[in-house]
DNA sequence: TGGCAATGTTTAATCGTTTAAACAAAAATA
DNA sequence: TATTTTTGTTTAAACGATTAAACATTGCCA
């Protein structure tokens, strides 16, 4: 790579300083500085391609203006839709966005967390998988500013966003019972984390608050790495049974399609035989030809807040803010 | 957010240089160095929470590891698969990834660019959209390493992995026609990018060369920012049409997923009235309960070619890499 | 005419590393 | 013992920007 162009460069043809370069480039002191000279090193800087140097002045400014995101898995719809929305919020606020997968592993979340914070980020935005809490109350203390999002851990204060996912589960049960059904399975991720364990609370929850109890049997977790047999064992489990159920949870969007392509191959009837509630629409799904329902999670709203959040504590180190959001029940009818 | 620990932090409570501690750390002047004072520099080290300041060895190196990508939509699968196979194999070699979206325009093209090469990113792998010729020459000048995929300008010599469009197109038409179909739609987008030229080229020139004739009314373009109505319109116009296709070929996956949607609107009976090929393969399509045809994008080896490519080109300049990949063909029968 | 303010530009320190070169002390060799 | 070599560590100059402070020069007013 060719030795590009620095302020000295800029300083050496137009025979000043490069302070003084430096201050017309970026528009310093404005009023003092000779109008015909500045047109003249602006000129130069422009007929060098000149471009200023992040790195050197984030050296001496102490600021990036980068964004460290760590999800999932970026291939995923999920944390793919959310990292665009935060790459356009950021965007607007002058921030690029340095990305990570976790793969839902600690220790990859703990290196990829390394890398962003090494690489002096302004900030992270980052869903962090089991066992990460330590981590997190480092960072915490070092005091680098940062957002969580999707998850969070109950009793530790600290900025996230999340979906009231108890809230969202028990609206979905409540559906289905309004709709007559009483035999609703669950099929969601076997986890220790908080937010995960929420869903399966209100799923217990809400039976039970309707006269119909909570049957083991119907409650299905797959890893959180899962492989496609075990929703398929899940689906069939419920479904070929003595008492089979007659509607079905589903946990996030890659469960449901998988779900939702095992349950066309058994030839169910949906909704007639079996009901469907799916946790975060996506387009995909309308090409699933039945009527279901969706627990849609505010993308937009979880996407931008978190940034927002996250430039607010960058600039003044505010108190934590802990929001939590509501899933939108949507039925499609077809 | 709270000074952290430098070099100077960890020298001044070990008593030694600043110097001795970045031998260290680092792992150089290995035989030189007091096994019992590394080992205690290294404790006060970890001791510390010290990580080092990669901007500032960045300033000093010359060399942020840190790649660049451009997609067209981080939230499309398309894009986001790729992120996450670059992603993947960036890491493998102590790389991590800054990205941007282009929207497919130009100017956020530029805007994106000029972000990531002020960022001083060691290299970019980039989806250039229309009328941005001139920025890549610019790049290609300045001796900026960079891998082009999914495009290229025919004529220019860059490295670039992308698809044989034309080759892809083409068998597509000849696989429908051997299934007997002769009147066959194709819906694409409307760009002078010269791969999507190409597809267009594919498609006529298979439809000649089996002696059927290219006719305009059956080939639409969508914009490459479409609109669902646009495809609509496009479906609704082949299908309701004196004389309507018996087969189309979808561009991409949002084309065809938009496109399934509504002939599942339609309620056409595919493949029986209607044969269907698609570009991109995605688990999603699956959910359409019909046989269809696939033209694959080899997305692991596209991915892994491109960041391979670079990270070649970053290390020793070689001679550019012109890498065209084929599209398998890929028929699921349901 | 002398003093002060306003204007325009430069000097020089700094950010946190890396690394060639210099240096000091101990060990090996003559 | 004098000299050289080896070993262990420090000095100091970068990297490319930012920016407070210093420095000229000019204009203004009493």
């Amino acid at each position: 790579m060719k030795k590009k162009p620095g302020l000295k460069d800029i300083a050496q043809e137009a025979g000043v300083s490069t302070a003084l370069v430096s201050y017309v480039l970026n528009n310093k002191k404005e009023g003092r500085i000779n109008k015909d000279l500045a047109q003249k090193i602006k000129q130069i800087a422009r007929s060098l391609n000149y471009r200023t140097n992040q790195i050197a002045r984030s050296l001496k400014t102490n600021r990036t203006h980068t964004i460290g995101l760590i999800v999932a898995d970026i291939s995923n719809n999920f944390s793919s839709s959310l990292a665009r929305i935060i790459e356009d919020e950021a965007d607007h606020h002058g921030y690029t966005v340095l990305f990570g997968s976790s793969d839902e592993n600690d220790a990859k979340f703990e290196r990829i967390l390394d890398t962003l914070v090494t690489r002096q980020v302004d900030g992270l935005i980052m869903a962090p998988p089991e066992n990460t809490e330590n981590q997190v109350r480092i960072l915490q203390q070092q005091q680098v500013p940062f957002v969580l999002f999707d998850r969070y851990y109950p009793g530790f204060q600290c900025n996230y966003v999340a979906l009231d996912n108890f809230g969202a589960v028990y609206k979905g049960v409540t559906h289905l019972i309004n709709k007559n059904r009483k035999k609703i399975g669950l099929i969601t991720y076997r986890s220790s984390l908080f937010h995960l364990q929420e869903r399966v609370r209100g799923y217990v929850e809400a039976l039970n608050d309707n006269g119909i109890g909570f049957n083991p049997e119907r409650l299905k977790e797959v890893d959180i790495i899962y492989r496609k047999t075990e929703i398929e064992t899940a689906i069939d489990d419920l479904l070929f049974h003595k008492d089979p159920v007659d509607a079905i949870i589903f946990g996030s969007n890659s469960i449901a399609l998988n779900g939702l392509k095992h349950i066309l191959k058994r030839n169910i009837s949906v909704p007639d035989a079996l009901e469907i509630v799916s946790f975060d629409e996506t387009d995909a799904q309308d090409l699933f030809n039945a009527s279901m329902t969706f627990l849609r999670q505010p993308m937009l709203e979880m996407g931008q807040t978190a940034t927002r959040i996250l430039l607010d504590q960058m600039n003044k180190s505010k108190t934590p803010q802990e929001i939590i959001l509501q899933a939108e029940m949507i039925h499609v009818e077809r």
